[in-house]
DNA sequence: CTGAAAGCGCTTACAG
DNA sequence: CTGAAAGCGCTTACAG
């Protein structure tokens, strides 16, 4: 059996309380008291027990992560392994631990956090993407439940999240290609339903709008876009009359389904088309050509999750803190990008 | 406040304990007061508080895994993540969740399972990653704790692990490019200190010693070989007097940086050199060339893992239980080692 | 088949 | 500064 505070109590010849309080640094114990207790605790190896201590405090010290289905966006792997690294980095700092569930569908997801929230083991939870109308939003939304979300939901404008700026982000893609002398410039996104496709799609025709050019719709790949069809999707692409000369992509994966794609049909990137897409895949930097790709910081877009989360749990005014995050992108040109175009206006 | 078993009880006109004993499917129930029962539990919106569940019933339905610090293999980023979805799912299956914690250092490591475990936060652990003399496993063996490892251990023998028969794989990959005609084959390896880089270390010098080849030192790169070395240890490689004609290499990852040293340097894959390597990431069969590699089921080994850990937790005799559990693997032959060499024997 | 009671290991007013 | 007591929400012998 594992020691408890009463065996400590009783070896320090004081009252449980007062190990308690020791436990908890209450400022009203001696420090003689206090120290004695302490040597006791380290010589008994006493480790207090956090499923009493949660029972009666209210509070877990952990918060719950959703681990989203691979099936939508297997692409997105190191993604979220970069999150979760954030996420835990921090949390653990902060004396929390990460609980972690998954669901087959958004039914499951809903039901998984059902389970972690009404069961009391978690004191908030971080939700790793946003989907145009999610469940899991409008269930923790709807219960008032601490939850922090990493990207924007349409629907509920103040919740607290944490994000890249999308729009900026592509915008700026898009810029750079512009400024090497593209004209014709596609665009391949992702997942509609995700926000970050839609966001990504806005800035790209920001930018391109700006600067008087059109984007006709044959040049724009959306939906569930796989690597493996990056082929198809090429060899449609490049037999446009008037075919685009590069590519915003909406994720660094998916460019090398496209390079893969391009390089079977006998296709050069830089020389016959450019491509610069997004959150810098530690391999883009190793492929040939080394991929140009926006940086949108992963890892600290958990920390800073987990860390805005941490606070509005423990937060006593919560309309005090900021209620969204805005992590700064940096495009790191390399050579996909790196190759000069005539213009024919 | 949230509704308890005492709102239920009273509500259904029984006793906690009943309301308790239809949670937990006691047989001595009758059928009318379990529905009863029932009904209200839905109707109040109950969930029992796990918390005070895990406090008497000395277990808390959740098992834990530590994070390795991204710095030393920073390449298996996509490894840990298959890994843990295939613990997630077959976990929450189950009924168990996964509770994370990480650390920066093996001490830090020691202390994050030590607080899970006397904290009494979890039933058992999962070890992602076999390690030469690892404190972990040290600890939780000492303690005598349910856990389970990816890999296996070298001191102790008889912890329960699942694991790839990596001799066998480097073996298969080995013998792969030997039948293909090739004497001079190098080796790639990861980090010393990993049980990995050792068996396939092993099986590579079996499949060359059975062939009566030579394996010289200079064809063998150990240590922390990073992706970004990829360049250097090319031109190191392929300068040598007999420089190899193939290589087997530890991840495919670190494959991608060898192949960028290679393009760089202006040989051809697999003309000039032909690769075969480990894991099968999502990325190696989009690469130019695709990659050979060996699919080695890392979804199925954390599932298994976490099946054998759980079955562990609950079964009574341990003893009677597989030990050590094996899957399966299988080499995914690619365009990378697609070329016959002739035989100058 | 069901209830009353004790207890899991902690915290926290309430006294002193 | 410290202790005795009640209680967090559940489970489980022990009776009946």
């Amino acid at each position: 059996m594992a020691v408890t505070i009463k065996d400590v109590a009783k070896m320090a010849g004081v009252s449980p309380s007062t190990v308690s309080r020791v436990l908890s640094g209450h400022p009203r114990i001696s420090q003689k008291t206090a120290s004695k207790v302490r040597t006791i605790m380290t010589e008994l190896g006493y480790h207090p027990n956090m499923m009493a201590k949660s029972l009666v405090s209210k509070t877990t010290k952990s918060i719950g992560v959703i681990l989203p289905k691979p099936a939508e966006e297997l692409f997105l792997n190191t993604f979220f392994m970069e999150l979760i690294r954030g996420i835990v980095s921090q949390a653990n700092k902060s004396g929390y631990d990460i609980v972690i569930s998954s669901g087959a569908n958004e039914q499951e997801e809903v039901e998984a956090v059902g389970r972690l929230v009404h069961g009391g083991r978690i004191d908030g939870a971080v939700l790793l993407h946003s989907r145009q109308n999610d469940p899991v939003v409008e269930y923790l939304h709807n219960l008032d439940f601490p939850f922090v979300l990493v990207g924007r939901n349409e629907q509920y404008q103040d919740v607290l999240s944490v994000d890249t700026d999308n729009v900026q982000a592509a915008y700026d893609a898009t810029r750079h290609l512009i400024s090497f002398g593209h004209e014709r410039i596609g665009f391949v996104s992702g997942p509609k339903n995700l926000i970050v496709s839609k966001d990504r799609m806005k800035g790209y025709k920001k930018a391109m709008h700006e600067a008087g050019l059109s984007t006709k719709s044959e040049w724009i790949v959306e939906d569930d876009f796989l690597q493996e069809s990056g082929y198809r999707a090429m060899s449609f692409f490049m037999t446009l009359p008037e075919r685009p000369t590069a590519l915003v992509v909406i994720d660094d994966v998916v460019s090398f389904g496209v390079l893969r794609g391009l390089n079977e049909l006998g296709y050069k990137v830089p020389e016959d088309l450019c491509i610069v897409s997004f959150n810098n895949n530690a391999v883009s930097e190793l492929y040939s050509p080394p991929l140009s790709s926006v940086d949108i910081g992963i890892y600290h877009l958990g920390y800073v999750a987990s860390q805005a989360l941490i606070q509005a749990i423990q937060g006593d005014d919560k309309s005090l803190f900021c209620k969204r995050h805005i992590i700064p992108h940096r495009l790191m040109v390399r050579q996909s990008s790196m190759h000069n175009v005539m213009r024919t206006t």
